[in-house]
DNA sequence: GACGATTGCTACGAAGCCGAAGTAATGTCC
DNA sequence: GGACATTACTTCGGCTTCGTAGCAATCGTC
C-alpha cells in the first residue's frame, strides 16, 4: 500500500482534508466512535502514505527498500552483528516469505552474508558486511537529516504523539507488553558497531 | 508495505516494543530531532500495520481490497453516485495506473459501471452500482463494528491524535490548505445515497 | 483554425509482498 | 528410542502496486 507521490519533487497535495470530509459523512450516518476510529485509521494511513513516500525516496536514491534497510540497521545494532530470520520475521513483524525475499536481495547486494546457526541447523544467521555497515549509516544520515528532522512536529507534540501511539498499539497487542521493559533497557544498554 | 499478521486469529505481537528500542538507539547515536522524528514514522508505522491488517482482513471477508473499498465509499457519499477517475487519483492520491486496475476490478465485479463523460471525451465516469451500494454498506459496519469503535483510545484521545496527524499532515503539504474548508463544508452538507 | 502542450486513461512490465505448501531439523512425550 | 508435533526456512504462485510509455481528446495561443 504504498503509493506513490511525495514531498519534494511530483508531489501533488491532495484536493482538500480527506480525514475531516469523511469524518463529516460519518458523524451523520454511524455512532460517534465509528466515525472518531474511522477518524484515526483514515488520519494514520494518510501521515503514513506521505511520510513513506518519502522515506521510500530517500531508500531508492541508496538503492534500498525500507523493509531492507530496517532489517541492515537492525543488524548493525546488534552486539554479534547478526540475527536469526526467525528473530527478524518476529520483531519487525515481516511473514517468513518475505523475510527469505528481503535476505536473498540483501545477499545479491552483498550487504549481508547468510551463515549457519552454529548449534541448530535449521536455523540461519544474517551477519552484516563491512558494506552494509557503510550502505546503513549513509541511508541512515540521509533519512535523519531528509525525513525525520523536518517533521513538522515540536518536540513536546511528538512525544505527545508517539505516546498515543503507544497506547493505541498496546490495547492492539501490536507487542508483548509484560516483557517489552526488559528488552528496551537490554537494547538501550548495548551500543556497539552503530554509526 | 501492507503485512500481515491481523489481530484476532494468527496474529502474534513483537516480543517488544520496537519504536521504543530503536529511539534508544538513535536518542545514542543521532541529533534529539532525528531520535523524536524516527520515533514518530516508527510509531505510525506500527500503528498502521495493526490497522491495516485488520482493516484488510474485513475486507477480504467481503471480497474487497481496502483500496476499492475506499473508492465505493467516496462514490456512495456523492450526490451523482459518479466520479471521475482522475478525479479519484487525485483525491485519493492512487497513481492513475493503479485507478485503472482497481476500477477493472470493481467492473468484474460488477460493483461499479465504466461511463462515458457526457461532454468531455477523454473522461471517464464510474457509477456505483446497486450491488455496489450493498457491498460497500455491509463492509462499512462490518469495518465500524470490528475495528474502528474497538480501537483504544477515548474519544478526546482520539481528537487529539488526529488533531496532532493534521498538523503534520499540513506542514507536510498533504492536502491544499487553502481550499479544503469550503470542500469539507460541502461534503458534509449532501448526505444523499449513503447508508 | 492549426499546432504544440496538456490532460485522461490504458497497456505493459518489473518489483514487492505474502499465503500455502513443502523440506529438513529439532523438540516432546511415552 | 520411536512417533508425532513444532520450528525454521524456502519455493511457488498469485495479487497488488506503480513507473513508463503510449494513444486519444481537448485546451490555449497565436
Amino acid at each position: 500500500m504504498a503509493r506513490s507521490g511525495g514531498h519534494r519533487g511530483g508531489f501533488e497535495p491532495a484536493p482538500f482534508d480527506v480525514v475531516e470530509a469523511s469524518r463529516r459523512v460519518w458523524e451523520r450516518h454511524w455512532e460517534p466512535e465509528a466515525a472518531s476510529g474511522m477518524a484515526v485509521f483514515t488520519a494514520i494511513l494518510r501521515s503514513y502514505q506521505l511520510l513513506a513516500d518519502e522515506v521510500e525516496r530517500v531508500m531508492r536514491s541508496h538503492d534500498l527498500t525500507f523493509a531492507r534497510y530496517e532489517v541492515l540497521t537492525w543488524l548493525m545494532t546488534d552486539p554479534e552483528s547478526s540475527l536469526t530470520l526467525s528473530w527478524i520475521s518476529k520483531t519487525l513483524r515481516i511473514p517468513p516469505a518475505t523475510v527469505t525475499n528481503i535476505i536473498d536481495r540483501l545477499e545479491q547486494d552483498k550487504l549481508i552474508r547468510r551463515v549457519a546457526h552454529p548449534s541448530d541447523a535449521r536455523t540461519t544467521l544474517a551477519v552484516i558486511t563491512t558494506r552494509g555497515r557503510r550502505v546503513a549509516s549513509a541511508a541512515t544520515e540521509d533519512l535523519n537529516g531528509t525525513v525525520y528532522e523536518q517533521i513538522g512536529l515540536s518536540e513536546p507534540q511528538r512525544r505527545e504523539l508517539t505516546d498515543l501511539l503507544a497506547q493505541l498499539r498496546v490495547s492492539g497487542n501490536e507487542f508483548d507488553v509484560e516483557r517489552s521493559d526488559a528488552v528496551v533497557e537490554e537494547v538501550g544498554r548495548r551500543n556497539k558497531g552503530v554509526g
